[in-house]
DNA sequence: GCATGATCATGC
DNA sequence: GCATGATCATGC
């Protein structure tokens, strides 16, 4: 070994030389040729031939003794050349049946992640992993900040596998730390305590958004310009982001448009563009030109919605497009579509009253699991349509009407044109029979107004 | 007034 | 040029 295993510095230092280098270049080469056989992932070929240990028991950090677990990830280019994660990462398996006795300080998963030496290299598809060029490499651990957010991440997926949730956990329930499915399909499953339910196997994962915040933090580089609604370590200890957001908004509530512009001392041209967006800065207390640096970091979806006097939202919510070509070759499980819905929303309602904007909720929510099965059958019957070249049902005057799920197919989502004009199209993979066409107006996925309404907005 | 098709406007 | 959040238009 060229390096000692008992010494983090020693470790680090040894582990800096990956910098700019492949597996092929950094390893014995002899070991090398003689062991890898071009299977396993980075992470092992990383230990077993770099490090030049065995993969070690699950409980403690891999280096136990000097208290580092070494965790490599992949990153993918930008068109301006900057590096970020190509994926969430992903950190220790969640032990159900340990979990609900642990405590965060005493966790297996504090115990093991305290502190991390990351290993980040470009992923291309086009190369055997020990090509790969390793990029960034350093040793990283919490700010006490976010160590104070992520324990009540942890807290939080623990109480829910406690009362017997294991099979209804989701990426939205959290912030940065998420409970990511783990396995290559929905067969992977585990035993959980306090449930007969069979539970898909998660681990605890940092989401993508905030591996890009360690990454600038250890590249010493910006992704961007940000304000934190969070300013020490105290206040988020004693508050969740979800609290904090929710203290902020509570003064303007029942205001007008107009009223929470003077109150927060802005100046907003309301036909301006990010209207709404700045408006929820203001209130937060961030300035306008800045993202809000916890809400990058969680992914939280933002989402400004418009009521009717009735209660109704003036429009359903779109998502991106899909592809159809895409989209037939996915699965449920990784789609683009639940990849959305297993994140958290920050929903900010505002109502017409006599023809003036009132402020009337702001809202965290993440699509409950059930909510979320709906929502599979309105995907699995587009991906059926899709596939089946019977997009267009009838047309009437030029206007062509589909055999997408309508609001009537389902209470959750629907499937609607979403599109610069009927022109703007994707190529359909199967020619649509009625019509002959071989690319179809670009669609995506809504979530239907009323179930806005009756499951975000009127539940408490 | 809702359902569904169609489109706008901005920012990257 | 396109993705994205937001909104308009038409017909029943």
């Amino acid at each position: 070994m060229n390096y000692n295993p008992n010494d983090k510095d020693s470790i680090i230092q040894y582990a800096r030389l990956l910098t700019g280098q492949t597996l092929r270049d950094a390893c014995n080469k002899e070991i090398l040729e003689h062991n890898y056989k071009g299977k396993g992932n980075f992470g092992q070929v990383l230990e077993k031939f770099y490090f030049e240990y065995e993969p070690n028991n699950e409980s403690e950090p891999d280096f136990a003794f000097a208290g580092i677990e070494l965790k490599s990830s992949p990153l993918k280019q930008l068109q301006n050349l900057e590096y970020r994660a190509k994926e969430r990462l992903v950190l220790n398996i969640i032990n159900y049946i340990d979990l609900i006795n642990q405590d965060f300080e005493t966790s297996g998963f504090y115990r093991k992640n305290a502190c991390l030496l990351l290993v980040f290299y470009l992923h291309d598809s086009n190369l055997d992993i020990i090509d790969y060029i390793i990029k960034i490499v350093d040793e990283w651990s919490f700010t006490e900040t976010d160590l104070a957010v992520i324990k009540k991440d942890w807290e939080f997926i623990r109480d829910k596998v406690r009362a017997g949730k294991a099979h209804e956990l989701s990426e939205g329930d959290t912030f940065y730390l998420g409970a990511c499915t783990k396995g290559q399909n929905s067969n992977s499953t585990r035993q959980q305590p306090n449930s007969q339910i069979l539970a898909m196997q998660r681990a605890f994962s940092f989401k993508q958004s905030y591996v890009n915040h360690i990454i600038a933090s250890i590249a010493n580089e910006s992704i961007g310009i940000y304000g934190k609604l969070i300013l020490s370590a105290e206040r988020a200890q004693a508050q969740t982001i979800e609290e904090i957001v929710i203290e902020k908004f509570a003064p303007y509530l029942g205001n007008t448009i107009n009223q929470i512009i003077d109150k927060t001392n802005i100046s907003l041209n309301p036909t301006a563009k990010s209207f709404y967006a700045n408006l929820t800065n203001a209130i937060l207390g961030i300035e306008l030109d800045k993202k809000i640096e916890e809400f990058d970091k969680a992914e939280i979806i933002v989402r400004t919605v418009r009521l009717k006097e009735n209660n109704l939202p003036c429009e359903d919510i779109s998502f991106p497009t899909f592809k159809f070509e895409k989209i037939i070759k996915e699965e449920w499980i990784d789609s683009d579509f639940k990849d959305v819905l297993d994140h958290k929303f920050l929903f900010i309602f505002y109502q017409y009253e006599a023809k003036q904007l009132i402020l009337k909720k702001a809202k965290f929510w993440n699509m409950p699991f059930e909510d979320i099965q709906e929502a599979e059958n309105v995907w699995n019957e587009t991906k059926r349509i899709v596939q089946s070249g019977n997009i267009v049902n009838k047309v009437i005057s030029n206007r062509r009407f589909t055999n997408f799920p309508n609001k009537s197919f389902n209470a959750v989502a629907h499937v609607r044109p979403h599109a610069k004009n009927a022109l703007d199209t994707y190529t359909l993979p199967v020619k649509d029979e009625l019509t002959g066409t071989t690319e179809y107006t670009k669609h995506c996925f809504w979530l239907n107004s009323s179930y806005v309404r009756d499951e975000i907005y009127l539940k408490s």
